[in-house]
DNA sequence: AATATTACTATACTTTTGTATAGTGAACTA
DNA sequence: TAGTTCACTATACAAAAGTATAGTAATATT
């Protein structure tokens, strides 16, 4: 059952799920941190695979957002001491993690799709 | 198990699943659209409810957010002819399922802050 | 007739978010 | 040593999102 259903008394949200969900906003909401999660999941993780693998993201975003990911605890920097030096973006596990909130989405997004061109819009 | 990882090619991630994903953000994000949905799930439904049970919000706030939920097929304004009238907003089946990526949306929520305060950031 | 309630709308403004374009500096390559 | 690649940064600007404050129109209440 759903963490907010499996509560007795439905009328209290407890203060911890409204920042939980907070939390998990800022970090999927805005134009590209769901791509730059989603190239990372995929395995590309240099920024400049990111560059040719974000179609039209800027470098100035792109170094912005990872910046953010990487504050948030959901992208790790990795300085490889190799020559030429090899910068690499990792998901922590709370970055793979968000994985299950994407999917989510996915369902969401197409049964709701589905009822919306279907006309299932309640009684209406 | 999840919908982008039962995927046979990883690579290759399906367009629908991205307009799904893109549908659901549009749905959840912004700073007042998931009050204003838990407060209809959890049953104030006439504008001034929601004025007095969203702290903070202006009525030019939530007018338009309700426009916008109500074009999503999220929320339904129902006007009850007694007199005075009524108008209520309802959730639509849509509407209330979206409980489900709340739900995922605490759960990461809860295991992020829980992994980020016990400092286990991956191996470091 | 004056005041209150409900359900908003209008206008002007500020803040946040994202874009465009150029440039830097270190290392490597021909 | 001139040019290329990588990994960014700087500056200026435009667009989107949100705020503040006031006002409206319909009805109901005193």
């Amino acid at each position: 059952m759903s963490r907010l259903k499996e509560m007795k008394e439905v009328k209290s949200c407890p203060r911890q799920y409204v920042l939980a969900v907070n939390d998990t906003l800022n970090v999927i909401s805005g134009k590209w941190k769901l791509p730059i999660i989603a190239s990372l999941l995929y395995g590309k993780n240099r920024f400049k695979d990111l560059q040719e693998n974000i179609d039209k993201i800027t470098p100035r975003m792109l170094s912005k957002e990872l910046k953010e990911l990487e504050l948030n605890g959901v992208v790790e920097r990795k300085v490889y001491q190799t020559r030429p030096i090899r910068i690499e973006y990792e998901l922590t596990e709370s970055g793979k993690s968000i994985l299950s909130v994407m999917d989510a989405m996915i369902e969401w997004g197409l049964d709701h799709r589905e009822r919306v061109v279907s006309g299932v819009q309640d009684a209406g």
